[in-house]
DNA sequence: CTTGAATATGCCTTGACAGGTATATTCCTA
DNA sequence: TAGGAATATACCTGTCAAGGCATATTCAAG
């Protein structure tokens, strides 16, 4: 999960997920896509496969890489986890409040 | 959104977003839930905030902070996106290699 | 208006990481 | 088997961000 974040948090391999979510692609046209130096191109893809994002398939000389469906699927999942109770949190947040303001009392705290 | 997943990409913010999922609180409380300095987790707040993470509210001294769910909602806009046509991207795969193997013969490339 | 609680900010240090460039590696083709 | 294309890796360098710590700030209460 913090892998695939860690691994989407840089804007170039963000572009290049974007560019592999409409087919896969060899190195060198990603590279002269994105006007990226093939170096580079290759460690970001290197970064991106061993976050699991996407996988190698060797033709020729050449590398095709395509992305994986599994990391974006726990993401979604993970997402759901906050999509229900969007609304539950704004109500706590006013029990939240009361709670504090009453809990002067209780002095010590231990929370929950 | 690239700014949504850095902030995200960090395992420690990660942790707060989480214990915030639950429902808003103050710093105090979240330093002591993860065992992190008062300082750090202010800091991480800052960030979370500044990419639109989070909603800041005074009560008294303290700040309680609470989720929002725009950035949330971006990010599962942007998953959908990868959700259509992950199975297509499959399919695209042969039809690449053909592709290649047959380019040979036009030589010049002038992708797409 | 002084004190203490809760939080923010500034400064410093250190580690990770991205880009640049050269070079190694692999594999096709003549 | 030599040469070249496509890609990976190694090494260096600069930058940026996170943690640690001291301190500033804000606010409630006596």
């Amino acid at each position: 999960m913090n892998a695939t974040l860690t691994a989407l948090a840089e804007p170039n391999r963000l572009r290049i997920v974007e560019l592999l979510r409409d087919r896969p692609r060899p190195v060198g046209e990603i590279a002269k896509r994105l006007r990226l130096r093939q170096p580079q191109v290759s460690k970001h893809l290197r970064v991106l496969s061993d976050a699991g994002l996407v996988d190698v398939r060797p033709v020729a000389q050449q590398r095709i890489y395509q992305l994986r469906s599994e990391p974006f699927d726990e993401l979604d999942t993970w997402l759901e986890t906050f999509r229900r109770g969007a609304s539950d949190r704004m109500d706590r947040l006013e029990v939240l409040i009361s709670e504090r303001k009453a809990k002067k009392e209780r002095e010590k705290d231990h929370d929950d």
